[in-house]
DNA sequence: TATTACAGTGAACATATGTTTACTGAAAGT
DNA sequence: ACTTTCAGTAAACATATGTTCACTGTAATA
């Protein structure tokens, strides 16, 4: 594919634009430090450290983003993204899995993130879910690609990361049951069962997540029909909800 | 790894063990011709091409089963798996994707023979939902690679893939719908509205399927709550679907 | 019986991957 | 000022991948 037949993984490593595609300046040898590039912020060492590792994991995001999906993706790709040779990695990460694993933490912060807003902008009077999913399609479309990495590796990914996404998953239910709780809804069931109908309510949003996500673009009638469907899903779990009787 | 550095592809490819075990007859040249060695029914051009095909897909599923997730499987495995050289595969499958494609239709009809059984026992007549869930259970465990495989190509796989299980998972909601009717269950609620909530019992059902796949062996306690967490949560649905009222 | 179609072979190809090793230069610690 | 620490480099490694091509033997066909 390229010309040289002798590339090193360096020479699409500094290209910045998306890859395979044939840029001229292959050779020149403008091999401006990097450091030096993005002094964005403080410069103290572990500072720099910090960013170029939030620089791989931004990559990696970017690349989940841009099509394929997590298991498909390699360590010589998000370093290449990264703007770093495949070796540096190994200062940040023992291996891909662990990447993995400050990603699933990324997005549990977005989950946290979701809930926060929602409490903030407080529920809306009339049609509290209707609203809420409104709220959440945002979310969903805003960090689009840590959902597609949540959706990808919740069933794919390695065992590891597999099991992060269930306790990270269970942490965000214990949340919402607990903001439940202080607003006042359901006040009838048990720690316990509403528990088990926000781990419902999860696993049903994570699950419209993705769908959402593989909407086609511009289909505003499919998404509709999809969020309506999604909107009447969650109102079974809460009616259901409030006829439940703790035996 | 191998002793030999100039190891063909074809070392381990009738070894029809577990890879990667230290083979004694490495060199044995015992290469009886395969088709011979399957002879077990019949033996027209196509019989015996749709055997290899099948062999193919059963390889890719046994791969599985045996760990490593569908999309981290590749091409030449499955065929050193079947007994086959990497060629050949070609002479089945246009790629993986399709290979991917006839699972997906294999776990749809492992989906509907589960409705069929379902059918044919009859529901329980006290608990139908709990027993209900016992043969799912059993369906899971049985056909685990199966339910492997969807669990993780769902979000996982290509776009296509993907696509095609959401079709399949469709279908199934539908056939489901159609028996909850027949069965008179939920007389009252318009077609469009049962197959929403189909639509949520089969997500609920596959991530339990999922889950229950990632129990550690033996813990049967953790299965037992993992089973009346599932059962809880149909109940609400079920309970919720009772109480709805098309708008 | 002679001819054709074609599933499976074997070898080579270009290209990708993860990991290791010794190195360099500048910030941090003394 | 001098030494240590360590993020990032360069190059090589062994190994894996998908895909191609001309081939071979045999079942199907004529």
């Amino acid at each position: 594919m390229s010309i040289h037949s002798k590339t090193s993984d360096r020479t699409s490593a500094y290209t910045l634009q998306r890859a395979l595609r044939p840029t001229e300046n292959d050779l020149s040898t403008v091999r401006r430090t990097l450091q030096k590039a993005d002094t964005d912020t403080g410069n103290s060492r572990v500072e720099q450290k910090e960013r170029t590792r939030q620089r791989l994991i931004d990559s990696a995001l970017a690349l989940i983003g841009a099509g394929s999906g997590y298991n498909a993706l390699s360590l010589r790709e998000i370093t290449r993204e990264a703007g770093l040779v495949p070796a540096g990695f190994y200062r940040h990460f023992r291996d891909l899995d662990e990447l993995g694993l400050a990603l699933v933490e990324m997005g549990g912060v977005t989950l946290r993130r979701l809930l926060r807003e929602a409490r903030r902008d407080g529920i809306p009077p009339t049609d509290m879910l209707r609203g809420s999913v409104q709220i959440y399609r945002r979310f969903v479309a805003e960090r689009s690609e840590v959902f597609r990495f949540i959706a990808g590796a919740r069933g794919g990914g390695s065992r590891a990361i597999r099991d992060a996404i269930r306790t990270e998953e269970s942490h965000f239910a214990s949340e919402m049951a607990h903001d439940l709780r202080t607003l006042g809804t359901l006040p009838e069931l048990s720690s316990a069962t509403l528990q088990m109908i926000c781990g419902l309510v999860v696993t049903t949003m994570l699950n419209a997540a993705s769908d959402i996500l593989d909407l086609p673009e511009g289909h505003t009638q499919a998404e509709r029909e999809l969020i309506e469907n999604f909107v009447r899903q969650l109102r079974v779990v809460f009616l259901g909800a409030a006829r439940w009787r703790d035996s």
